[in-house]
DNA sequence: ATGAAAGCGCTAACAT
DNA sequence: ATGTTAGCGCTTTCAT
């Protein structure tokens, strides 16, 4: 069953392949009359266009990339799916959307112009770094999401998670803690820093000290969360609260707390980073900071759609706001407000 | 910059471009001289091949699409997350993967054989019957994961919900529950009269009355738990019990329950279905049933690839098992053990 | 072991 | 308004 082509059409329209190909395509130089009977003859044959043809010789590809750093650890589903669903939104049927971890590839060989007609880099961590001067090198369309990038200059848009860590650390600051520990995340993560210094900054601005005991390494998934709030719980000296570098961790984190019996916000505060959709239905629901994932992804695309269009590339780096997210997962303290 | 075809490194290599195809493509029939020489050739000037051209001509995309019932209310991100990351695991470099919400498609037109090598369909609903429908039509290699197909045959691979169901109701009945309520999926969902069917038949087979009242709607999302375990807590004759037909509205369920000052399990049980990845972090660790979608994924993917290698597809259902998975939601009550 | 030529399905420049 | 022709980059007969 091999299928049918314009030049079907055109045998069965008595014109040339070519009226077809403009026919199908709305060429105003049709008559409308033989662009209607083409059309119908089209639609009876269950014509569908053959996108390799078409791709070779108007050399575009009709797939936009949306890589992560990874699709393995350090991806959280949330991320994932705001950033998809993002993304899909704005690109609907237009194009093929296809979803990589950029770990997944041996070699980036495959990656170019021909087969992307733009990327769209959910970047994690400075790994990626070279995948991106490779496709910016590449002249390929490109955005970057997510972690601000130097060296070379693309379209970068990032949320602020320094101020939003600073923000909640701040908030903790007011509620009358100074005995604030982290459980940081992902090594080589460029949020990770981030986070931390947002930590740093608003402990450093109130003069509440920093211990380096109250500071311990996590990797973002739940687990590692549980065993950070573990190894604080096991300290001498315990912190009055944590801050937890997403959301995933912080849930892990209040696990370990209730089961030694002690109970968040009471005995212990908690808070985490991203606004997780499940966030606000932990109990206690969780004061955090939003990200706006799925907003910069739909930000992203319809910065990439357009520059695939005007064929031609802004580059710039736009922050976007985080938001302090209170809940109830903090507990006010002697001295607090 | 236009970029380097087989024609070029046959001009430099003093061949003709038939040759070059060949030699890039390891046919036994060039000399394994020239074959070197050619490669060295196409490495120095970073020759990719344009992967348009040789689709058309090869009739192969080199796409496989990963399509999810919807991308928006009802796909819950862990199911998203494992899904993705059982396919890509197995298709690694050698395809495109590209994700879609069925319901984003205006028409199905651009579904077919030359722009799909073959389709995996996470299917939850019914509502896209008519898709796969379309596809199998079309002579598409498809496997149809997660929801149980009737009418065409295809290679269908569906956890056993009504089982995994029955078995967290008879745990609750075995626990000494009597008073069993159930928050259900969202309708249409085939999942959801699975989960329903399985819990129904737990209670008759037990003797367990059925209390209409105890039978409340949800859409498998978080505030949907919450809005039906309030329904739940508002009646005068509360159930010692809940199934939730997902973790996700189980959370939710759990929030409503701590708001009013009760205790999950001590005041009331709950279970969950999935086995999400923070299921075994929530306080208490939910009692749930795993439902092993990244390893159906796999498995699907692997079918898939073996579809297309041999030109060939088979068509059966294939049942994989669900799993009771025992945490502490649940209390043992007069009269269970 | 290599080359010449044809053709995959489409679009577009150049007639008419 | 429509047709003729060429060509996108590749693979594959069919020669040699």
């Amino acid at each position: 069953m091999s299928s049918v082509t314009i030049k079907d059409i055109a045998k069965l329209a008595g014109v040339s392949h070519t009226t077809v190909s403009r026919a199908l395509n709305d060429s105003p130089l049709i008559n409308p009359e033989t662009k209607d009977r083409i059309k119908s003859i089209a639609g009876s044959l269950n014509y569908t266009p053959n996108y390799s043809a078409r791709s070779l010789v108007l050399d575009r590809s009709y797939n936009l990339g949306l890589f992560f750093s990874t699709l393995h650890t350090g991806t959280s589903s949330g991320f994932l799916y705001e950033a998809i669903k993002g993304v899909n939104d704005v690109i609907k049927d237009q194009f093929n959307l296809i979803v990589r971890g950029i770990d997944d590839y041996k070699s980036y060989h495959n990656v170019n112009r021909k087969s992307f007609d733009g990327l769209i880099v959910m970047s994690q961590s400075a790994s990626d770094q070279s995948f991106i001067e490779y496709a910016a090198d590449k002249e390929i369309p490109i955005v970057v999401l997510n972690r601000p990038i130097d060296k070379v200059k693309v379209m970068n848009l990032v949320p602020d998670d320094q101020r939003g860590a600073y923000r909640v650390a701040e908030h903790l600051i007011e509620k009358g803690h100074r005995r604030i520990a982290i459980i940081e995340g992902k090594q080589g993560f460029k949020s990770t820093q981030a986070r931390r210094d947002g930590y740093r900054e608003a402990l450093e601005k109130h003069g509440v000290p920093l211990r380096n005991e109250w500071i311990v390494p996590g990797n973002y998934d739940l687990e590692s969360g549980y065993a950070g709030m573990n190894r604080l719980l096991d300290l001498k000296e315990r912190p009055t609260a944590v801050f937890c570098s997403n959301d995933d961790m912080a849930l892990g984190a209040i696990k370990a707390v209730t089961e030694r019996g002690l109970r968040v916000p009471d005995d212990l505060s908690v808070v985490g980073f991203d606004d997780h959709l499940f966030s606000a239905f932990m109990s206690p629901a969780l004061t955090t900071v939003r990200r706006p994932i799925e907003e910069i992804s739909r930000a992203g695309a319809e910065k990439l759609l357009s520059f695939i269009e005007k064929k031609q590339v802004e580059k710039s780096t736009v922050y976007f706001h985080t938001e302090l997210v209170i809940r109830d997962s903090v507990k006010t303290i002697a001295g607090g407000n």
